[in-house]
DNA sequence: TGTCAAGAATATTTCGATATTGCGCGCCAT
DNA sequence: ATGGCGCGCAATATCGAAATATTCTTGACA
């Protein structure tokens, strides 16, 4: 394990816009360690809950503690892990209440990015929107090998197809803040689905009809059709927490 | 320099509830040094833009790199300073845009979580409002010293009424959100108000207003008047931010 | 006189080791 | 038996310095 594709949704360093580093980005060890901690995490090569020594992690990474340390910290300040003093850091673990407040927040809040998106959105934003869902609409939601598992594909295309969406919003703080939401339920869907299979549910089709309205600049109904959305994916989770938060 | 009262706004570690450590907490130099760097940068003790230098951090906290690196580490996740790789960390810098983006998404943010709270708040919260707003109105607004300079008691007092009409939204992601995009906006009060003195302006009123709406139930309304005090702040700054960014 | 490169100086990043802290186990007294 | 008390182990927090990277200085050359 380990050297796979960085398959999670990019690590984004901080609200300010890209750098403009001279030439050959020198790309520290820390920002290195820290990009992989942040992917084995989303991606689900720990489990929530999983307490990370710095032992472990110094020889899996090949780094001294300080570097762990300081991408253990950043993770942390994002809610990804937790930390407490003395005891060292763990994934932080999943549970329903926490889910529940996740799914509100990201209903409102994703909601109110969603309706400036459209709102600012031009035609280069709808061309995004449009190849974005696209290539969701194509790529396979199973995974060849193992039917029951949802691709990384799929998952990787499906968090591209929901932040073209928000793309044009126009408040980059709104929008991080939005994005990073996004990150947390991340760890939930991934989780979570292989339990709770909600059949009966079109998926796809609750992409498209989110797409059209978005295209006809119908913001309101584009969040109604989100929040739904949102919810639904959250009924189809939980009941399962428990065997992971316990660890 | 250094030892006054921290005067900032309670540093927030995380969204997670307050621990729960066994009798004295061995509290840890980092956080201590975070801390102090918090508030050091909202408190204004350090200008926007100023670069900090690892050697003379380590001599004002006393302490090892490794524990500044990471305080700075926990603030540039914050967005109250920035990183640049291999070049060091500096406190944001303040600018015109930027106000302006964190002016729109706290009308946003701070509106929405103000109205969830009015619609769940109960008696308690209720008292803790008027009590707030007692303290504030009868603090005053200029420092009996230097009545350029507005009061730390009162900055404080402000704080502390504002997050007080908030505290009943149920839903700590949003409300965490709101009070660090407080915490951002902090900063361009500290350093602008000097300059763009509204005078026509009844802050105090507005206040009042805001606690009459809230009490009533009436969360439009409230939404609405925070709207405008928002707005008004903002426009009463600004023209400054060039003499404090080149630095 | 202006440009460029090599080397010195400064600052940051990374390391490895030491100092602390917390925890569990066994021992002893009741 | 049981309930504290202290010793030793395991893991984290902190330090100080070595390893790199960047910036500044200086001097040769066109």
């Amino acid at each position: 394990m380990g050297e796979v594709a960085d398959d999670a949704p990019a690590a984004r360093t901080e609200p300010q816009p890209a750098r403009h580093r001279s030439a050959l980005a020198a790309i520290t060890r820390t920002e290195q360690v820290y990009a992989q901690l942040r992917a084995d995490i989303l991606s689900g090569r720990v489990l929530p809950g999983t307490k990370l020594r710095f032992a472990d992690l110094t020889e899996r990474y090949d780094c001294s503690t300080s570097v762990v340390r300081e991408g253990l910290t950043r993770l942390a300040e994002q809610g990804l892990v937790q930390s407490e003093p003395q005891h060292g850091f763990h994934v932080t673990p999943l549970s329903q209440d926490d889910l529940d407040d996740l799914t509100t927040a990201r209903c409102e809040l994703e909601g109110l990015v969603l309706r400036m998106s459209i709102e600012h959105g031009d035609i280069a934003w709808e061309s995004d929107v449009v190849a974005a869902h696209h290539a969701l609409d194509r790529t396979p939601m199973q995974s060849a090998t193992d039917p029951v598992v949802m691709s990384e594909e799929w998952t990787l295309a499906h968090s591209r197809f929901h932040q073209a969406l928000l793309a044009a919003c126009p408040n980059q703080r709104l929008r991080n803040m939005a994005l990073s939401l996004r990150d947390a339920a991340e760890l939930y869907r991934r989780w979570s689905l292989p339990i709770g299979h909600d059949d009966d549910r079109d998926v796809q089709g609750e992409h498209r009809a989110l797409v059209a309205a978005a295209l006809r600049g119908d913001a309101t109904e584009a969040v109604r059709l989100l929040d739904e959305h949102l919810r639904r994916t959250t009924r189809a989770l939980g009941t399962r927490e428990r065997a992971l938060s316990t660890q």
